[in-house]
DNA sequence: GAATCGTTTTCACAATATGAAAAATACTAC
DNA sequence: GTAGTATTTTTCATATTGTGAAAACGATTC
């Protein structure tokens, strides 16, 4: 567990306590938090408590630990792409009915994308994204358009800044494939990940412009990668082309 | 702007100035929180800095500050009611597609009731809860219901401990009335709100059971009450019966 | 009923967070 | 343009604050 490190001690091992409990399904003693972080039992306690009294920890009955919903009230409130999750909501559903897959939407956070909204088909095999999670640019759909908008400069600054890592056997490693993909991406206005984050994945994605037309996000479905059906490309574009006019975009 | 005070004191002041970027609809400046929490500038800045190293906070180009996405991962991950709230998400929209209303589903925390999911309908005027909002029991269709699961004993330690805050000129006050009513909810197997916590709003409220037949949550529609038909009781006792029975609640 | 394990409280100590002040940066107005 | 003002950031000496050892408490288990 990598534990960013500040200029305050407790807000580090407040977060990390955070973290920690963030990982386990289900309520967990204070044992395994200290475990975790190795932190001495009664300044786990102690800072816990502290978390508990402002509703971001609770506590069940059994006096187990579990994540609070002063969270999901924060959550609720962040500001980043509110507009375009609003706006994108309906319309993910609408793709997700007509192709019966999981579609999510990301905002770009520096060299990653972030996942912040997602709706899952009803079906038992489906791909799932833990909103909140990131991938680098280089290994999704939706990265790698937005790696396709940059100048060669930033390009280059970016695959040498990640050295691309690897994912998967099909991760585009080197700048200049990288470079042709995501240029011709761009060119064809939707990008495919063919496995190349995780082995059976795969993604059709494309971006979404404000009024400004600037990109402020992508959107993209993702499927098991037997099920993934080119014929689904129109729909994607129609699904961005849909969400980006609501915010302006005249394109 | 109450502040909760704990052992430990940067804590405090972190989780003070979430809150009051929580209150803010745009980025802004540190000027503003410091103003809002009577933080020295220097320490706004430091704790504003760790929490941005941590995620939760994020600053716009202009160095303005804003709720972070760790926060919307955080949230996606608190555990409470997480089955309920899974499975109630389809028949929440299917409800509301009946309808054409906000449908809520609350959780019941101490004497109050938390909103935790909804799904608003496509309608400019609406009722919109605030996710991670509270209101106290007496005053919902839910927390009624909730009250009338009590013995005489717990109904009347509630009523001492809370006082019946008075919400508008409908709120039930006194507490035969309020037994009453609670009572007679259970009974019907609904409860409806009138205008009780709020001029204008109208709910039907069900609780939702689970496979052990304890209540886990509450589900309600809240419309303008001139809109609100008691029509669509039977509506919400089926989506009710729906979650609970997804639930493993076999009546 | 003793022993073991986990949680909670207490407390003396020093490491840590603090805020005054200075430096840097961004605005405004003239 | 320049002077002036407001805001953000860095630095640093200080004492306040968070720390963790140890002891008290409470469950379980043997």
């Amino acid at each position: 567990m990598k534990n960013t490190t500040t200029a305050i001690q407790v807000l580090d091992r407040a977060v990390g306590l955070l973290d920690s409990l963030s990982h386990y399904p289900e309520p967990v003693p204070l044992k395994f938090l200290t475990a975790d972080t190795g932190l001495h039992a009664s300044t786990a306690f102690r800072i816990l408590a502290a978390l508990t009294a402002h509703g971001f920890v609770e506590r069940t009955d059994s006096g187990n630990y579990m994540l609070g919903t002063r969270l999901l009230q924060l959550g609720h409130r962040v500001k980043a792409g509110t507009d375009v999750r609003r706006e994108a909501r309906a319309v993910m559903e609408w793709l997700r009915d007509q192709v019966e897959e999981s579609v999510n939407l990301t905002l770009r956070e520096g060299d990653e994308v972030v996942y912040v909204e997602r709706v899952t088909p009803a079906r038992s095999i489906r791909v799932e994204q833990v909103i909140g999670s990131r991938a680098p640019l280089h290994v999704t759909a939706v990265g790698k358009l937005m790696l396709g908008e940059m100048d060669d400069e930033s390009l280059e600054n970016y695959a040498s800044r990640t050295n691309l890592e690897r994912y998967t056997r099909n991760t585009l490693t080197d700048l200049d494939g990288l470079k042709t993909e995501a240029r011709s991406s761009v060119a064809q206005g939707y990008a495919l990940d063919n496995e190349e984050a995780e082995l059976g994945v795969g993604c059709i994605g494309v971006l979404i412009r404000d009024g400004s037309g600037k990109v402020v996000a992508g959107l993209s479905i993702s499927a098991p990668i037997e099920r993934r059906k080119e014929d689904w490309i129109p729909l994607v574009l129609e699904a961005g082309r849909r969400i980006s006019a609501r915010l302006g975009f005249t394109g």
